[in-house]
DNA sequence: ATAGAACGTTCGTTAAAAGGAACGGTTGAA
DNA sequence: TTCAACCGTTCCTTTTAACGAACGTTCTAT
């Protein structure tokens, strides 16, 4: 089961706020909430409340779930951040991805199930991907579609890289 | 300013403990919790605390995210929630959202800025979109990409619709 | 050098979230 | 009918998150 880690939390407020170049008593005031209360949270101390994280979000700009949500290398590979958006449950099924690299990784992604399409569209950062024989540089706002029954990997290079990932898992059903 | 409803949290974790067929004295017990306090939680009442939420997230199996975000309809209109997923801070700008539209919506998009372009993938129901002169109808899996700095809609008709969107805005320092 | 302002931390107080034990209401079996 | 088990709610108590003030530091300006 996944547990909690109240330090990471802490990290990610520290970083966010930094990369803005803000103070802890700047973002405090901005967010209403106590400096004494950021400072212990990012210390990775405590268990803030709802309202507490929701104000940091707001100030931050961030969708709320990026605060907690460091979730978590689903294949055990070092530099990809992934999180699962949504799921249809119709026909084709699809899946929808958040996904992150860090610079100069390079993911191997397993064939999927005969069929099955892969689109990426990338928000920030640059990326090469498709299938090994294949592949294609993004710069942000790209869209790539292909064959994902194919191996097919995802590489960075300076870059960090911030993307969108949809799987399309064929409709076997439905076939002519 | 978006301001944090906890009426809706409330509903959403009825409803998803619901649709489980949960009682509230179960997940209170699943997830290590008072039943008193999911009770209070559910009534709309209170105001959770991060490891309280996390508790509840993991024993209904959702992202998390997905407890707190029903966020909620920019332009007011019925029938349309709209989560912002990430944004791109480079250049071109990229804003990426998940959106669902309830059945018979029709909704009217402002033209955004010259250049901006729009890319959608439906991930569950049916939808029909694009500039108001050149409508698509898509089906799970489906992806379009259109001009948006024109009227464009999009309009549901007996069933739900799930989306990921993106608006890429066009790179105005770069043009040749 | 010195006063001032801002930084982030620490500490005691206060408000409130979480826990725990009752409660009335409903269901189902003896 | 009665008893037992479970439901969800409502108290009261305990724990603790949030607050506000004071603190030591660092940096700048006078």
């Amino acid at each position: 089961m996944d547990t909690l880690s109240l330090g990471t939390l802490g990290q990610h407020l520290q970083a966010l706020r930094l990369e803005r170049g803000w103070s802890l008593s700047q973002l405090a005031a901005a967010a209403g909430i106590a400096k004494s209360n950021l400072s212990r949270l990012e210390q990775g101390n405590g268990n803030p409340t709802l309202d507490t994280i929701w104000r940091l979000a707001v100030q931050l700009g961030v969708p709320f779930g990026t605060l907690v949500a460091p979730i978590s290398v689903p294949l055990g590979e070092h530099g990809v951040e992934v999180r699962l958006i949504d799921q249809g449950k119709e026909s084709p099924q699809v899946d929808a991805y958040w996904m992150r690299c860090a610079p100069h990784t390079l993911r191997h992604a397993e064939p999927h199930t005969p069929g099955a399409r892969e689109s990426l569209t990338l928000i920030s950062g640059r990326l090469e991907a498709g299938p090994e024989s294949d592949l294609s540089e993004l710069r942000p706002g790209d869209s790539l579609t292909f064959a994902a029954d194919r191996p097919h990997l995802y590489r960075t290079h300076d870059a960090w890289a911030t993307l969108l990932l949809t799987i399309v898992y064929t409709d076997e059903g439905d076939a002519p």
